[in-house]
DNA sequence: GATTTAAGTAAACGATTGTTGACTCAATGC
DNA sequence: GCATTGAGTCAACAATCGTTTACTTAAATC
């Protein structure tokens, strides 16, 4: 009899939760898909490593019961796979736009830095959740997120090519060209993450920094002679 | 009766593991604290990330009971502490001997290169713990690996400061220079230790690549100059 | 309006977790 | 030789873990 009663208390709770005006099966089923990632996410804004979450407290947070995580994911693995597109999707966002904008052509290399770290900061959670797990997740994850980075240098390397100042670039010394030049972006964006946004001073050195090193870079490049260098 | 049987039986087993010449009380504490560690590294040989590992299944391989790890650390975080002093030991190693050996005046961007991967390469575990730790680790973690990092460069800039050709930098953006060849170094490295040492042709390529990258920025320096950058 | 579907709950399971307190016993100090 | 010290074991603790099973109940289908 406790039982019964107990029962029906705790599902009439659902009826008050879900008076929201866009409903529908699979509509509620994405918006709870949507507070599992977002928990995730969450829960790393911290100190924590993706791998250290469990998944208890992923539900817990998202404000389902453990067993209903099933009917979204296979495990926390499946988990971090959806985290990683998700992550992704904004980076692929801000090309898009970098793309159909079109960046001035004075100041290119200001303005390249400057766009990305301005995303970088305002999707912080998505980009610390791709840092952390670049080299710490498991390594299905890590082949994941080098594949992207590989996806990026590579488009990088075709709008560089089209730079008339870098014809004497090699296919292969292109491709090594963006790699280095997506990683002084990413060392950026690393260091961007972990400065508290209210330390204005500190966010402008990394700024600053970043645009010189980007500057020196392409300063080598304008010198480079792909012929001169060994390659395969 | 039984529990005399067995806890006698438990406490002959120490006399058997312990015949090691180099004996006493002290010596002992230092190697099951070397065993601890060492347990630490094996495990975060593989997949795991060091916030995933328990306390119990580090003194479980490293053959002691969960109790005895407290006589050594205060808990996980502590021996985190103990692993960063030990993995940069092995840099500072690496540094003083290159200081001290001194580097040939030919060939230096390849020797430097080379050099220090092959170095990272045979200690793949400490340089993995720094890799995996760098963005996942808690936040004094993260602190005392960045303060290290930071060490790094500003020695490295010190040094490059008595090039002759690097004589119209600001001592601002020696600095600069110093991080992005630091950063050049810890991207090849990461790449390398994600790499199976079996793979020779990967290895190749990720030397070669660092290289080339190396030579780029060292051409850019040359071309740089100071007084054109507004430093803050 | 009755039937089916599926997102969610509730409860239990065996493991494993960090930490503590009482203990043993070999090495040390006197 | 005797007392002290301290690195180690052992056992127990309450939490939490991932996963499974049986269930409810609102929405979709007919």
């Amino acid at each position: 009899m406790f039982t019964m009663i107990r029962k029906t208390r705790s599902h009439r709770r659902r009826g008050e939760e879900t008076q929201i005006p866009g409903d529908g099966r699979d509509a509620r089923k994405q918006r709870t898909r949507r507070a599992l990632l977002d928990a995730a996410l969450q829960l790393l804004e911290g100190e924590r490593s993706f791998s250290s979450l469990s998944l208890r407290e992923v539900t817990k947070t998202a404000g389902i019961t453990p067993a209903a995580f099933y009917r979204h994911f296979s495990g926390m693995e499946d988990l971090g796979h959806a985290l990683i597109e998700d992550s992704f999707a904004s980076l692929h966002q801000l090309m898009r736009q970098a793309r159909e904008g079109g960046l001035p052509a004075t100041h290119i290399i200001r303005a390249s830095v400057t766009t990305f770290l301005d995303y970088a900061g305002a999707h912080r959670a998505h980009f610390r959740f791709i840092a952390k797990e670049r080299f710490s997740g498991s390594s299905a994850l890590r082949m994941a997120i080098r594949k992207e980075i590989r996806l990026w240098i590579g488009e990088l390397a075709v709008d560089l090519s089209r730079f008339p100042a870098l014809g004497r670039f090699s296919a292969d010394d292109l491709q090594v060209l963006a790699g280095l030049m997506v990683h002084v972006i990413i060392a950026a964006t690393e260091l961007l993450l972990d400065t508290p946004p209210t330390d204005r001073a500190a966010l402008k050195r990394i700024y600053r920094d970043a645009e010189k090193q980007m500057r020196l870079v392409i300063l080598g490049a304008a010198q480079w002679d792909s012929s001169r260098s060994k390659s395969g």
